[in-house]
DNA sequence: GCATTAACGTGATATATATCACAAATTATC
DNA sequence: GATAATTTGTGATATATATCACGTTAATGC
């Protein structure tokens, strides 16, 4: 059990040890470095990841050149560009490290596979979608109700840990506003 | 094959005339007036709708009394506070009729008994919440990066149907801008 | 059909936030 | 451990958008 993917689904369904063999054989382990890019934009999305360690993050980069940060993944954290991903389309966004990071990875064969052969892991997929959905729901209800204060003020409460790990710049881009709006509230 | 959710369901997964049956038969049929409430805040959601006919919307009531729609949803779509549904909270969200509608909708209950009984309505919804996250995840990355002009535009081509059926009051609300800015814009 | 309510447009002004610019402090890297 | 690169703070200014206020038009409901 010290398996953290399979801790990760056991919060959901329960497996038997070669149940979880059998999901793990699904999936390939990947070691990335800090600034490595795993998804880029205009390429394909082969691969979801499960971040085992480290720290990476999702960005969008508009015609401007200003890039706008969608999702960041540490530890325990799925993250890929599902646009590009589940519709087998070039990436909209781009995903790099922000630290050295692990990952376990599948793609989305094996993912269908595995969902075919293992009823629960569609079920496990389907709740974890729909925290997403739910998540995604009131990011859009922040970023609409919410002025740049309240924002960071949830930030902080909703994910404490990740203050330390990332220059304030990337919690801006992640808020949606600029750096030196950011730097003027936070003291 | 006239039915408008077997339409919807057979875009994905195929169904026999029982299974149909089936699958419809955990489902109620529910008829609203215009501006008749669903789903209101504080209270529970038992439902997940889709709509028939008709025009409705979610929307969250901040804590300075300002609306802010989430979504509409009309013919073909699905609706409900997915928070208070799917976790079995009380609602954040209202959801109220633009027009009359009519919907099937289904308990959390049903829900999963019939994705339990038929394993193919599990992967249907999975692929719905799926499509759901991504549409989520570009509205984010809209309100991010786009100004209000944009973010119209955008709206004015990914719904082209719904400018002429609701007020412009209710589009800036969805687009996360005043209605007099959106006055200013739309000529 | 008339009264009420909602929707819409538009001016004047306020305000939050972006942008530009620069220096200081911190962190990464060979 | 020194050099380069990144991060951060802060002033001055610009700008998009919100807010307030009012009149007009259109839609709704009995």
């Amino acid at each position: 059990m010290e398996n953290i993917l399979r801790q990760q689904i056991e919060k959901i369904v329960p497996l038997t040890d070669s149940e979880f063999l059998f999901v793990l054989s699904h999936f390939s382990v990947g070691n990335y470095k800090k600034h490595q890019y795993i998804v880029q934009q205009e390429n394909p999305v082969p691969y979801v990841h499960f971040v085992v360690k480290g720290l990476l993050k999702s960005f969008y980069v508009d015609k401007s050149g200003k890039s706008h940060i969608l999702q960041f993944a540490m530890k325990d954290w799925w993250i890929t560009d599902n646009q590009g991903f589940y519709n087998e389309q070039n990436a909209t966004l781009n995903i790099d490290c922000i630290e050295d990071a692990q990952t376990y990875y599948i793609t989305l064969d094996n993912r269908e596979k595995l969902c075919a052969e293992l009823q629960k892991m569609e079920f496990f997929f389907l709740q974890k979608m729909t925290a997403g959905n739910i998540a995604l729901q009131n990011r859009i209800l922040s970023l609409m109700s919410k002025n740049s204060e309240e924002r960071y003020m949830q930030f902080l409460q909703l994910y404490p840990d990740l203050i330390h790990r990332i220059p304030k710049t990337l919690i801006a881009s992640y808020l949606g506003i600029s750096r030196e709006t950011l730097s003027r509230l936070s003291h």
